[in-house]
RNA sequence: GCGGACGUGGCGAAACCGGUAGACGCAGCAGACUUAAAAUCUGCUUCCCUGUCAGGGAGUGCGGGUUCGAGUCCCGCCGUCCGCACCA
C-alpha cells in the first residue's frame, strides 16, 4: 500500500543509523583519496538562521557525493565560541558566558543533527575551551619565538561603548562594527602579528587559488594594497629636521608646490606642544577624521606651520610645509609633497590655500593648457620638468628614482595598505595572552608546561572594562623566568585567531599539541570551503596568514589553507507591512501571521490586507525571518534541503517562500510515491520506450554529476525532476526499475532520509549512504538522432529529426527540398548555403 | 570618487565553444478523478496580429557594430547590487 513519506520516523531512524555506523567518521589511516569538505563554522548565538542550513547543506551535498565517489571525507563540525555577544548576554542577564555559549551549542547542535548531515561529530571542537584555546596559545608562543609577534604602543581605534580596541577592518565607517559607536583614537601598548611581513606572498598567492571566485580574490588583491613608488626624504630649510615621504609619482615632482604632515605625525605632535592652535585643529582633525559617506564631501584643510623643505632636485626652491587633514599616518610615512596638477586631493588644497599650479604631464598632442578643477592623471610626456622634459610618465619615474638613489636622498620602494593585524583586545570572554609582565624580566612568554593559561570562571561584569583586569588575584602570578611577583597579560586575543586554525585541529587534534604535522596534511588543503561573503576579505586573510605563517616556522608544508572557495548567497523573504502614515514607520509582519493569497497577502488577525515588500535579506526588524525548527517540524529535513538547493543558483540569493517550501515537500512525496509503487509491482522485458528511458536516466547521471562538482545544484534539481517525469512516463520493466533505484541514489545527497527509506522500502541491501555513485553508460550518452534547424537569413523557419552524421549533400537536398523552404525562397535559389553537421542547415537568400 | 558583478516571461531561473531563447520549478488557466473538498494526474501558459486547423511578426535593459547567424563577442549609454573609500 502507498503512504506519506513518514518523514518524523524516517529521519529518527536512520540520523541513528548513520551514528551506529560512524559512517561520517573520518579514517585517518583510510587508503582511499582524501577529501576535506568544509563550511564556516557558526558562532553560537543561539539559532540555527535558515542561511546556516543553506549553506551547510550544500556542503553536505559535497561531502555525500564525495563518499559515494570513493573518496575518504572529512566533514567536521565546531563553534567559533568566543565574543563579543556572550559578554553581552552575561552584562544584560547576569549570568557566565561560558554558561550561555555552552548552552547554545547544545541547542544549536541538536539542531544540526535534525537537518541529518554526514558531520563527523567526534572531531567537533569549541575554540572557548582550554582544550582549543590553550594550543592556540602554544601557537601564538612560536609565532613569538619566530619574530611574528610584537608588541608595540600604537594609536589604536578604541570603542567606548565595547570598551574595546578594534582592528582596522572592525571599524565600518568610522564606527565599531558591533556597537555602531563612533571609534575614538587611544594610545595602548598592544600585541600584533606580522601579517604585513607576508603582503607580497599573500597578494602572489591569489594567483594559483584557481577554484576561489574572482570577486574575493579581487578584494583581498584591493585590501592588501601594492603601490610601487619612492620613498625620499625633504630637509627642512634652515634646521636639521627630516622627514620622509612616499609618493607613486616621483616623476611629477617639478610639480611639487607643498609638503603635508599627518596631523597624527611626530613633527606636527611636537610642534603642538607649542602651538595652541595647531593643537587645536590636529584635536579636530580628529574628530572628524573618519565619519561615514562625508569623508567626500569633506573639506580640505590645512594648518601652515611655518616651515619650509627645500626640493631635492631644485634646492634653490623651496616649499610650504602643512599639517593636513587628508594625510593619513597610517599609510606610506604619514607624510607626501602636493603636486596639485596631477592629483586630485592636492588640487583641492592648492585652490584653498592659493598655491601654484604647475602641468608637468601632458598628454599627447597638448602642451601646456592650464589645469581647471580636475587634475590631469593620465599619461603623457613630461614637461616644465628640465631634465625629464620630453619623457613619459614611466621613464621618467625610473630616472628620478634612479638619481635620488645615487645622490642618497631617497629610493625605490613598494608601499602597502595593509598594516599588521593588532590582535590585543580588552575583553574577558577570548583566548588569554601567554604572556607575564615583570617588572625586572619584562615581557615573560608563559612557558609551554604551564599552558593553557585557564580563564577564570568567577568573573564580574558589571563594571565596564575588562573583566580580568577586574580579577581579585587572576593577573597576579610569579614571574616564570625570575620567581618575584609579576603581573598576567589581561588582554585576550582577537576571535578572528581562533578561526585562523581551527580547520587544522579538525584534520588532527592531538591532545599534547596543536596538531600532528603529518596527519594534518593528509587531509589539507580544505578541498571545498563554504561560506558567506561577508568573510571575504578577514577571516579568509587571515587564516591564509596564519597558514603561510606556520609553513614559514616549519609546522606545515602548505602554504593555502584553502584550495576551493565558495561562497554562497542569502536565504531572504518578502517583507509584509501596513502603513501607519505620514513620517511613522511602517508596522512590520511576520510571515507566521501572514496569509498569503495569490497576488497578495492578508493578516490571519484580521483578514485584512497587508503590503507585500520586496525580497530582501531576512532580519529581525523586518520581521521576515523564518524559524527552521518550525519549518523542519511541519516539512521534514529532506523538503527544507531539497529548498535550499533548487531554484537559485547557490551563489545568488534564494528567496523563502511557502510556495518554494511547498513545491519541495511535493517532490519528496512525489519520489516516495515512484518508490513505494514499484516495490509492489515488477515489470516485464524491454521495450523500445526503455532504450529511450535508459538514455534519459544515463544523460540524468551524468548531467547530475558535473552539476554537484561544479556546485550547480540547482541545475542538478532540474535534471532530477526531469527524471522522475521521466520514469513516471514508463510503464514498468527491469529499466524502470533500475533507473528508480539510480534516482534514489542521486537524490541521496540532496534528500539523505528519503533515498534511505525508500532504499529499504525496495528491499537493496545496506544502507544507501554506502553505495557507490553511479556511473553513466557512455553509449547511452549518444542519440542516433539529432534535430536539424533550418534558417534563412539566420531566422528559424523549420526543423527535422534525421540520422545522426548525415553528410553535408544530404542534407541541403534535404532541406531545399522541404514545403517551407521552398515556398520562403520563392523559387529562388539561395545564395550561399551553411551547414553545421547534426545542428543547423542556414540559407541565405 | 575608485574597483567589480549583474540586467532573459507574472516570478526564481536554463541556454556547452556564437548555432532551434525560455529547460526545470513557482504562480496562473482548463480538464480528469471525487457526492464534494483536499491530494493526485493530464494539458496549456514570452508578447502581438490573423485564426477552427494553421500561419505571420516581434522578442534576452537601451543605441550602435562584427558575423551566414549574437542572450553569448566589440563600442557607447541607462539601471540595480556589492566591495573599498582622503591609500599620496
Amino acid at each position: 500500500m502507498v503512504t506519506k513519506f513518514d518523514h518524523v520516523g524516517a529521519e529518527q531512524r536512520w540520523q541513528q543509523a548513520w551514528d551506529t555506523a560512524q559512517s561520517f567518521a573520518a579514517d585517518d589511516n583510510s587508503p582511499r583519496p582524501k577529501a576535506y569538505v568544509l563550511e564556516m563554522f557558526p558562532y553560537p548565538s543561539g539559532r540555527i538562521h535558515i542561511g546556516h542550513v543553506r549553506n551547510y547543506t550544500m556542503g553536505d551535498v559535497i561531502a555525500r557525493t564525495r563518499r559515494a565517489q570513493g573518496f575518504e571525507v572529512l566533514h567536521p563540525m565546531g563553534w567559533d565560541a568566543f565574543g563579543m555577544p556572550a559578554e553581552n548576554a552575561a552584562m544584560e542577564r547576569g549570568i557566565h558566558p561560558g554558561g550561555w555559549t555552552r548552552q547554545n551549542i547544545a541547542a544549536m547542535r541538536a539542531q544540526l543533527k535534525r537537518l541529518g548531515f554526514a558531520l563527523d561529530w567526534s572531531r567537533e571542537l569549541a575554540t572557548c575551551e582550554p582544550d582549543y584555546y590553550g594550543q592556540e596559545q602554544a601557537l601564538f608562543l612560536d609565532l613569538l619565538a619566530a619574530g611574528l609577534v610584537y608588541r608595540k604602543e600604537s594609536a589604536v581605534n578604541w570603542d567606548p561603548v565595547d570598551m574595546t580596541v578594534l582592528a582596522n577592518e572592525q571599524v565600518i565607517d568610522g564606527r565599531g562594527w558591533r556597537s555602531g559607536a563612533v571609534v575614538e583614537r587611544r594610545r595602548l601598548s598592544q600585541w600584533f602579528l606580522k601579517i604585513t611581513d607576508f603582503a607580497d606572498e599573500l597578494l602572489d598567492g591569489l594567483s594559483t587559488l584557481d577554484n576561489w571566485p574572482e570577486k574575493v580574490k579581487l578584494m583581498q588583491e584591493n585590501w592588501i594594497g601594492k603601490s610601487q613608488g619612492m620613498r625620499f626624504t625633504f630637509a627642512v630649510a634652515d634646521s636639521d629636521t627630516r622627514f620622509d615621504v612616499f609618493t607613486t609619482r616621483p616623476d611629477t615632482l617639478f610639480g611639487a608646490s607643498f609638503a603635508a604632515l599627518a596631523p597624527d605625525h611626530p613633527i606636527s605632535r611636537a610642534l603642538a606642544e607649542n602651538d595652541p592652535a595647531l593643537a587645536a585643529f590636529i584635536t579636530q582633525c580628529r574628530a572628524g577624521g573618519t565619519a561615514t559617506a562625508d569623508i567626500e564631501a569633506q573639506e580640505k584643510q590645512g594648518y601652515d606651520i611655518g616651515l619650509s623643505v627645500v626640493h631635492p632636485l631644485d634646492p634653490g626652491s623651496r616649499l610650504p610645509v602643512f599639517v593636513a587633514n587628508f594625510v593619513l599616518m597610517e599609510y606610506g610615512t604619514g607624510a607626501i609633497f602636493g603636486c596639485p596638477a596631477h592629483d586630485q586631493r592636492d588640487l583641492d588644497f592648492a585652490r584653498k590655500y592659493q598655491l601654484p599650479v604647475t602641468r608637468v604631464v601632458a598628454p599627447e598632442g597638448e602642451a601646456d593648457t592650464p589645469i581647471s578643477n580636475e587634475a590631469y592623471v593620465g599619461p603623457g610626456k613630461l614637461i616644465n620638468s628640465r631634465f625629464l622634459d620630453g619623457m613619459d610618465v614611466e621613464a621618467a619615474k625610473a630616472l628620478v628614482i634612479g638619481r635620488a638613489e645615487s645622490e642618497g636622498w631617497g629610493q625605490g620602494t613598494t608601499a602597502w595598505r595593509l598594516r599588521d593585524w593588532g590582535v590585543s583586545r580588552q575583553r574577558y570572554w577570548g583566548t588569554p595572552i601567554p604572556i607575564v609582565h615583570c617588572d625586572d624580566c619584562g615581557v615573560v612568554p608563559v612557558p609551554k608546561a604551564q599552558l593553557p593559561v585557564a580563564l577564570p570562571d568567577d568573573v564580574t561584569f558589571d563594571i565596564p572594562g575588562n573583566p580580568l583586569d577586574h580579577h581579585p588575584t587572576w593577573k597576579h602570578v610569579d614571574c616564570p623566568r625570575c620567581g618575584k611577583p609579576a603581573r598576567r597579560e589581561t588582554d585576550t586575543l582577537d576571535t578572528f585567531v581562533n578561526s585562523s586554525w581551527y580547520f587544522i585541529r579538525f584534520a588532527s587534534a592531538p591532545a599534547d599539541r596543536p596538531f600532528d604535522k603529518a596527519i594534518a596534511e593528509q587531509w589539507l588543503p580544505v578541498g571545498q570551503y563554504i561560506g558567506g561573503v561577508e568573510h571575504a576579505i578577514l577571516h579568509l586573510l587571515y587564516a591564509r596568514f596564519w597558514t603561510r605563517a606556520l609553513n614559514r616556522i616549519g609546522q606545515l608544508d602548505i602554504t593555502e589553507p584553502f584550495a576551493g572557495l565558495f561562497t554562497q548567497g542569502m536565504v531572504t523573504h518578502e517583507t509584509y507591512s501596513r502603513d501607519q502614515g505620514e513620517g511613522v514607520a511602517p508596522l512590520y509582519y511576520s510571515p507566521e501571521d501572514v496569509e498569503r493569497t495569490g497576488h497578495g497577502a492578508t493578516l490571519k488577525a484580521d483578514g485584512a490586507p497587508v503590503d507585500v515588500g520586496r525580497v530582501i535579506k531576512m532580519s529581525k526588524s523586518k520581521k521576515n525571518t523564518v524559524d527552521p525548527d518550525t519549518i523542519l517540524a511541519t516539512y521534514g529535513a529532506d523538503a527544507v534541503r531539497w529548498f535550499m538547493l533548487s531554484d537559485s543558483p547557490p551563489e545568488r540569493d534564494l528567496a523563502w517562500s511557502v510556495a518554494g517550501i511547498d513545491g519541495a515537500w511535493r517532490f519528496v512525496q512525489r519520489v516516495w510515491r515512484l518508490a513505494s509503487e514499484a516495490a509492489e509491482s515488477a515489470g516485464p522485458a524491454a521495450t523500445d520506450i526503455d532504450l529511450k528511458l535508459a538514455r534519459v536516466l544515463h544523460r540524468s547521471i551524468e548531467a547530475v554529476t558535473s552539476d554537484i562538482d561544479r556546485l550547480q545544484f540547482n541545475k542538478a534539481v532540474a535534471r532530477l525532476y526531469e527524471l522522475v517525469s521521466a520514469i513516471e512516463r514508463s510503464p514498468a520493466s527491469p529499466t524502470r526499475a533500475e533507473a528508480i533505484e539510480i534516482l534514489l541514489r542521486l537524490v541521496a545527497p540532496m534528500a539523505p532520509h528519503l533515498a534511505e527509506e525508500a532504499w529499504a522500502l525496495l528491499g537493496q541491501p545496506g544502507m544507501i549512504v554506502d553505495a557507490p555513485w553511479p556511473v553513466a553508460d557512455p553509449a547511452l550518452l549518444v542519440d542516433d538522432t539529432v534535430t536539424i534547424a533550418i534558417q534563412i537569413n539566420g531566422k528559424l523557419k523549420d526543423s527535422f529529426e534525421t540520422a545522426k552524421g548525415a553528410d553535408r549533400g544530404a542534407l541541403e537536398a534535404e532541406v531545399l527540398a522541404r514545403d517551407k523552404v521552398v515556398r520562403a525562397l520563392e523559387g529562388r535559389a539561395p545564395r550561399k548555403v551553411i551547414i553545421v553537421p547534426d545542428r543547423l542547415v542556414n540559407l541565405v537568400a
